[in-house]
RNA sequence: GGCGCGGUACCCAAGUGGUAAGGGAGAGGUCUGCAAAACCUUUAUGCGUCGGUUCGAUUCCGACCCGCGCCUCCA
């Protein structure tokens, strides 16, 4: 197998990747701040960090994952307040339905979930040691900063350079509580009504950067192998996390920087105010599937921005639609037993596999990856309509789709579930509304059961033997119309929902 | 203004100093009672524009045009 390499932000170079301690590879990445449902861009991060993870699962490495979730920060504060919750109770809404999701959309769930408000004590003990060195330091409301001053790297990774930038040049220092204008909340005191933690630095809650770094270095070590995140995390957030960490510990911290670029959609960047802010609930409820999301968001490699639009979509479930069929076929059909006189079938497949292999470990190409199985795909359906294909060559072909699945996951037809899952959470939430005419006529209540669809297409089968062809092709429309699709092949009728 | 990314067929998109993967869509065909699925054929003398280097550039260099992101909370 090809050694794997991925981009580095940090040194702006492909470099292999490999596990520090010849063990485990360790690695953290920044989660989601639970103060709402998270919507497709903020998942197209944690689907190319799960790829990370399942290549190098695939490449033989034991993994340590670490994913933080936020669930004390001002919007928090702010959005609980006006359901009426408790911090506690308001982000634990959202981090369920955060992990439903991510659930959904197929992502593996990281080894170790760290809480913020779970590590206060020690977020609390990294400040103290940075004020030890006159790094942090306390303003007049009782906050604490973080002197940049003392951090003559600061900028290494996002490559700014903050030499020429005169404090005060622009703004009036005086009027903050602060030093520096750029140096950065560690610990925000209390305000009144705000949720906080009575601590040795004063009543009040963490800043988010020192959340990070306190939990990667609790779960990971001082150094580990590779930190992950959305391109905008990085900076300030990833820039802070490194200054406070190596500040502190006096050792590098993460080695690898992993940042996954944005997602667009119709050319722009996502946000409420254009009206153009899909969540993945959202997006089941309008009949789109959760793993023609998971497909379309892993199609462009993470280092490009993806333009996401609904005829990709619908692209992407043609092209699963098309894999799946594959799959189903080689499956369940029936094959030569006997050794083919020509290895050509053999060598496409093994020649998929090695290009399969090569795309991912180099800086996971996905969108190669994927054209590897489908070169694939053709030459062994040509085999498999000319008859020729061998036993060997089919499980040769499954193995494969194997190794590929547990890359993409998307072969398993989890979708109908998936849906009705989002009809039941828009009944419960009052937001049936929401949902397409389509999808509640296929998945809501009164819709066919797999038992009833069954029992038509077994009487279509029977007028098909009668040869009375316009009842079979009636029960077919029927069906069709809402939104089962049949396909009779030599082992018998397929169906499908559209 | 600073930093960075991208412009490849109808759409999405990979890629390389030596002559353009893959997917989707369209068209024609094979198969089928008819469909569907599948397969076959077909769709870029061309890779934003203009120069340069080279035997040869889409690929390297320069300029320009267009789009986008970050520089503030943000995946």
């Amino acid at each position: 197998m090809p050694a794997l390499e991925l981009f580095n932000t940090l040194s702006g170079k492909i470099e292999p990747l490999f596990a520090a301690d010849g063990q485990t590879f360790r690695f953290y990445c920044c989660g989601p701040t639970v103060y709402d449902y998270g919507h497709i861009g903020n998942f197209r991060t944690f689907l190319h960090v799960d790829v990370l993870r399942r290549v190098l699962k695939l490449n033989d490495f034991a993994v340590k994952h670490v994913m933080n979730v936020t669930d004390v920060d001002d919007k928090i504060i702010r959005n609980a307040s006006a359901a009426g919750l408790s911090i506690a109770e308001f982000s634990r809404k959202f981090e369920d339905a955060f992990f439903e999701d991510m659930t959904s959309l197929g992502v593996e769930r990281p080894e170790a979930i760290a809480r913020a408000t779970e590590n206060i004590p020690d977020m609390v003990a990294l400040i103290e040691k940075l004020a030890s060195e006159d790094i942090a330091y306390k303003g007049p409301d009782g906050s604490w900063y973080f002197r940049i001053a003392k951090f003559p790297e600061y900028g290494k990774l996002s490559k700014k350079d903050f030499e020429g930038i005169e404090d005060g040049a622009r703004v009036d220092v005086d009027e903050y509580d602060k030093d520096a204008a750029r140096d950065f909340a560690l610990w925000k005191a209390v305000k009144p009504g705000e949720t906080s933690w009575q601590t040795s630095l004063g009543e009040g809650r963490p800043g988010w950067h020192i959340e990070c770094s306190a939990m990667a270095m609790k779960f990971l070590g001082d150094s580990f192998d590779l930190h992950a995140g959305g391109e905008d995390l990085m900076f300030p957030h990833h820039e802070n996390e490194i200054a406070q960490s190596e500040c502190a510990s006096h050792k590098p911290f993460a080695r690898h920087w992993f940042h996954v670029r944005f997602l667009l959609v119709e050319g722009r960047k996502m946000s409420k105010s254009e009206g153009n802010f899909y969540t993945l609930r959202d997006l089941l409820l309008k009949g789109y599937r959760a793993a023609a999301i998971r497909f379309l968001l892993l199609s462009v490699p993470y280092r490009h921005q993806l333009n996401f639009t609904f005829d990709g979509l619908t692209e992407s479930t043609n092209a699963i639609e098309r894999l799946r069929t594959f799959h189903q076929r080689i499956a369940k059909g029936t094959w030569q037993e006997s050794a083919s006189a020509e290895n050509t079938v053999a060598e496409a497949i093994a020649a998929g596999e090695a290009a399969f292999l090569a795309a991912l470990a180099n800086d996971l190409n996905t969108a190669e990856a994927r054209a590897a199985i489908f070169d694939v795909l053709r030459t062994v359906n040509a085999a498999a309509d000319q008859a020729r294909l061998t036993r060997v060559e089919a499980d040769a072909t499954l193995a494969l789709l194997t190794k590929f699945d547990s890359i993409f996951a998307v072969l398993e037809d989890k979708d109908a579930e998936l849906t009705k899952a989002a009809l039941a959470w828009a009944e419960a939430e009052g937001r049936l509304a929401e949902a397409s005419p389509e999808v509640l006529a296929q998945y809501g209540a009164g819709s066919l059961t797999d038992a009833d669809i069954d029992a038509l297409i077994a009487e279509r089968t029977q007028a098909k033997k009668q040869r009375n062809f316009a009842r079979a092709d009636a029960i077919r429309n029927e069906l069709l119309e809402k939104g089962i699709l049949l396909e009779d092949s030599k082992d018998g009728v397929r169906w499908k929902r559209k």
